[in-house]
DNA sequence: ATGGTAGGACGCCTA
């Protein structure tokens, strides 16, 4: 039994829904993630995503910022809207689906940026980011009831040295700070989490899903960071078939600044 | 060392 998952990064739904359309009708994943649909959920283009089969939709929105959609073409059973360091911003959604004889739980995350500063203690914001991580500690890929798990999302860090376009010039760049990739990696292996992406890629090869908007040629520059993610439990890792980075989504019209991230897998 | 672009909502925050 095929399925695919795919996560992006659409910084604006309603912008952007071309672009999804586009997405959906060449990819035709079983499942979508979005991150930063930013749009309360009234708002939110659910019939035009049901017009291309994806009747089934879990939204976290929220006005202006943030927000996380799940779409999928199999009913979906909406599990939490966690909230994260007491803060109730829109940055995850979990649900359940049935396929292929099995139950998988979906976490569509959103990890805070973090600002600019890499110092939690001027800046705020990098301080919820390495509380928010810490946090996540207790997302657990392994569930009691034997279910499978996949974890993706944009989670604004590139924890490899080869998940950015210079490890020694992003050290002290917040995405790729030791406190956030030590802290990301340790929430990954304590949480029982296997790095699709990594798993099938090696991680001698450099690989981005997110380029600036402030290069002049952003292609030219190729200044690029690995910041979306998927991830899986073990006991679904052995069926992955291939992880696809959508690159060429960068270059299309009016363009997230982060491309689609697709992980096929035969299960069962 | 700095500034570069984009979205939401309409002055300025966030990425």
């Amino acid at each position: 039994m095929p399925f695919t998952i795919a996560t992006w990064n659409i910084n604006s739904v309603r912008l952007r829904l071309p672009l999804v359309e586009r997405f959906l009708a060449q990819y035709s994943p079983d499942v979508l993630c979005l991150q930063e649909t930013k749009c309360i959920d009234d708002l939110f283009p659910a019939k035009a995503f049901a017009a291309l089969g994806y009747r089934h939709i879990a939204i976290n929105g929220q006005k202006g910022y943030h927000g996380v959609a799940t779409l999928s073409r199999h009913p979906l059973s909406l599990k939490e809207k966690r909230g994260f360091c007491g803060i109730v911003d829109s940055r995850h959604v979990s649900t359940t689906l049935e396929i292929g004889g099995r139950t998988l739980l979906l976490h569509n995350f959103y990890v805070p940026a973090g600002g600019d500063e890499p110092d939690p203690e001027i800046n705020p914001k990098f301080r919820h980011k390495l509380d928010f991580i810490a946090e996540m500690n207790d997302i657990r890929a392994e569930q009691a009831d034997g279910a499978a798990s996949v974890l993706v999302g944009d989670l604004n860090i590139a924890p490899l040295p080869t998940d950015v376009w210079s490890h020694r010039q992003l050290l002290t760049i917040v995405s790729h700070t030791p406190a956030e990739t030590e802290g990301l990696e340790a929430m990954r292996v304590q949480g029982g989490w296997v790095d699709l992406m990594r798993q099938h890629i090696p991680p001698e090869e450099k690989i981005y899903t997110w380029w600036s908007y402030r290069a002049r040629d952003w292609q030219l520059s190729n200044r690029g960071r690995r910041l979306d993610h998927v991830w899986s439990s073990a006991n679904i890792a052995s069926a992955l078939k291939d992880v696809e980075i959508v690159r060429d989504a960068r270059g299309w019209e009016r363009p997230s600044d982060h491309v689609p991230v697709i992980a096929r897998f035969a299960l069962g």
